[in-house]
DNA sequence: ACCAAGAATTTGAACGATCAAACTTTGGGT
DNA sequence: ACCCAAAGTTTGATCGTTCAAATTCTTGGT
């Protein structure tokens, strides 16, 4: 080894750089390879004066683990996949993104890293995760937008692979299976609080707008409102049926759906909707017709509700980003934690939304300033 | 039910399933590990016979290589890291996640994988750089959101890692430099084209609502519009000067700019803008007072556009992304495509947008249906 | 029948880390 | 001084793959 003394005397500024090793650092810092790994891994077993030399070499060197040999040994990725929807429908495909953001920074924490793929269908998306587990690339998946009786929640709970859902399971999956982990935001108190705003906002009526589907969300947010108007106002199923109107999602169905219900004999005095796209329909249409103070709440949150001042109801995303992890890698840590039938804890979270107020429902209490929407007179 | 006492003894549904290997198929195959190394990878090396009996042999055990040891052996991921931006900024953050979406997809088409990270400041980016690059986590960077006098460019440059942006360089970097490739779509172009269309549409007086800054971006968009006013209806500088207003992006700050230029004596019969934040908050200012049937074109053609139906400039971010990867890997493969000074073809693509028309821009051709998208105050 | 040259295949080593077990040191208790 | 357990450290093996070199098999010309 007498030419290392050459190798340093001469600079070499971008030669091939070759990346030190652990058996490089252990050269340095005198002790042996698994004692490097141990700084690294077990600290609490190595000695204190050892650790020291160790990490000294390490910054000396600049020396970091290689990633994938790491992987092949542990036989863990500290990845974790995601797939990337297809469709982004519209305004509200911000809320995966959000998620996605909110999950990225959590996992960033936790030395764990985010995969993305896409896929055609829930079919090539259980592909995809056979083609993931199979080459060792993901330790587990997050799911989002779950349906009844998902498919791919039976072949992740099928093949023993680790997974969390954003969205509560329904169909033959238990709630509380401890098996499937989930976290979901209570849209029965999100739709709830809505309704509640709306009310002292001074609404007698409050109509709502809801999806047409049958999902779990479309349910328990008019459930959610529906029970609110008939605990405060006293409305009876049939009452409330008036009030209401499901329809698919999108600007122009809120604007339809919202001019049929104002246009009716007994007119709602507010409109609580199960999306920001719903809503914004929901106020131009009020606009439209002269009733630009008609407090219109929105559901999402979504970067257009801020835009056009909609309040809305806000999904506490990375709570959710947070709590997925936590039900995958516990407290802390990024090793998987395995679960068995008999697991006590409840494996899921079911988090509370809150209300974002903004002018959408502020404008019935001030003079109308003559820019109804996104309006930026103040009057002083 | 009448099984469960059985299942214990006898079923073993979820034993500890070991992923087969490549000696595994060598054996079933009757050949050597390379054997099947070279079928998977130079296939061309290997006689037809052997390489059926070897594709066999991996189909009937299911094996797919591990990604890790691969990655550990070949020294590449397969990978590109991407940075999630921190900041959403509002409506056209959905620019990004559409190019993430498109470029996942084109990734995987060539066996590439997408990796997240996020980090605070140019700062925290570089170090995420040098992490993921020491970790040999991602064989390159696709960045977005470049700057003037980028200094991750920079950076990359000087560690010579592979790298390819959204958005061409401004600044000391070369914009031919083969070092540096990158993708942009070509803003002039877009606002030209929505200019064009304006004055299809009856406009003699297209007004311009921009961006405060002094980005390529900003500057691009600017001088398309500005060059089809001259050009078709003969304006010069100092009328396009009071036609235009610069301004931040953002939908009360397009409602107010929108106001001030339909209030001029000589105001503009039709609004181009560089958002459609922008776009948004002039369609309602338009509303507001009265004048529902003014053209106003957006830019980015986000799903709000879509949502309330606004004419909007569109990128073609699926070209984006194959380009991006093109100018990575070459026409196909995923081996980085290693770059010279003296390199002949052009390390760069500059992309033409196209203009997608809505309602906000055919109102003024079609009579008043009664429910166009954002009010229906009658004029006549 | 022989040989050379190319095609096809196999073998040993390596990538960089951690695991499991073996080994050495330390610190009391007797 | 002795021994033992606990603490600390080292050694050999291994994860699954591909590289580089060595080996065997073909083929065709003489």
């Amino acid at each position: 080894m007498q030419d290392s003394a050459v190798q340093t005397s001469t600079l070499q500024p971008s030669t091939v750089r070759t990346l030190p090793t652990v058996e490089d650092v252990a050269r340095v810092a005198g002790v042996s390879r698994q004692t490097v790994s141990n700084v690294l891994n077990s600290p609490e077993i190595v000695k204190q004066t050892t650790t020291a030399r160790v990490v000294a070499a390490i910054a000396q060197l600049g020396y970091r683990p290689h990633a994938s040999a790491r992987r092949l040994r542990t036989r863990k990725s500290s990845t974790i996949g995601v797939r990337l929807d297809p469709m982004t429908n519209g305004i509200s495909g911000s809320l995966l993104d959000r998620f996605l953001h909110a999950l990225t920074e959590q996992a960033a924490d936790r030395d764990l890293r985010i995969m993305l793929f896409t896929a055609r269908g829930f079919g090539g998306e259980i592909d995809a995760f056979s083609r993931l587990r199979d080459g060792a690339d993901v330790d587990a998946f997050v799911l989002t937008s779950t349906v009844h009786n998902d498919p791919r929640t039976a072949w992740l709970l099928d093949h023993d692979f680790p997974f969390v859902t954003f969205g509560r399971p329904s169909g033959v999956d238990d709630l509380n299976d401890p098996l499937h982990p989930w976290v979901d935001v209570d849209g029965f108190s999100g739709a709830r609080q809505a309704t509640q705003h709306a009310i002292a906002c001074g609404a007698r009526r409050v109509g709502y707008i809801g999806f047409d589907d049958e999902s779990t969300t479309a349910l328990e947010r008019r459930a959610g409102w529906a029970s609110e108007s008939a605990d405060q106002l006293g409305f009876g199923g049939t009452e409330l049926d008036a009030l209401s109107l499901a329809v698919v999602d999108g600007v122009p169905q809120g604007n339809a759906a919202a001019l049929r219900l104002l246009r009716l004999p007994d007119a709602p005095d507010a409109l609580v909707c199960a999306s920001d796209s719903l809503a914004l329909g929901a106020m131009m249409a009020a606009a439209s017709i002269g009733r630009t103070g008609l407090p219109v709440i929105g559901y999402d949150n979504t970067p257009v509700a801020d835009a056009v001042g909609l309040s809305s109801v806000d999904q506490p995303l990375d709570l959710v980003a947070e709590s997925a992890l936590e039900l995958l890698f516990g407290e802390s840590g990024s090793t998987i934690i395995s679960r068995t039938h008999s697991a006590t804890d409840p494996m899921h979270r079911l988090l509370t939304p809150t209300l974002v107020v903004r002018q959408s429902t502020q404008l019935a209490r001030v003079e109308d300033s003559g820019s109804p929407v996104a309006g930026n007179h103040k009057e002083s």
